[in-house]
DNA sequence: CTTCTAACA
DNA sequence: TGTTAGCA
């Protein structure tokens, strides 16, 4: 099929589509008139890579885990290093999520000295 | 009319 | 990402 196909199947548009390629997550084939063919599996490929890519992860990652994530298969993935590079994706989560906590507290300690000022001022 | 590449009021 | 230009 070609990229309108493929675009009015996925809801992803052809500019999109063309940046995956070039992120190298989709390789489609080139007909003699240089437009881009893309096999029945593409639709399946391009909804992987919206899920993998809602989880936050970067192209990088992704171009990994792609191949372990052969069409069909209800939504996770198998392969050999995919159970390491999701863990590791885990890891670099719950980082962030320590990071955003830390901020969290600092911002409420900020607010509550605000507060106590703002209580004092009423008070003078 | 659709796709392609390259580039940006 | 969208959009637009100029081709094929």
């Amino acid at each position: 099929m070609l990229i309108g196909e493929l675009a009015h199947r996925t809801g992803v548009s052809p500019r999109l589509l063309r940046y995956y390629e070039e992120q190298r997550l989709l390789h489609p084939e080139r007909g003699t008139n240089g437009y881009r063919t893309y096999g029945a599996d593409a639709p399946a490929t391009v909804a992987r890579i919206r899920e993998l890519l809602s989880t936050g992860m970067n192209t990088d990652t992704i171009r990994d885990l792609l191949p372990c994530a052969q069409d069909d298969a209800p939504g996770v993935l198998p392969c050999s290093r995919s159970l390491d590079i999701l863990d590791g994706q885990l890891g670099e989560l719950d980082a962030r999520i320590e990071q955003l906590l830390t901020q969290r507290a600092l911002l409420t300690d900020q607010r509550g000295a605000t507060l106590a000022r703002e209580t004092a001022a009423d008070h003078s």
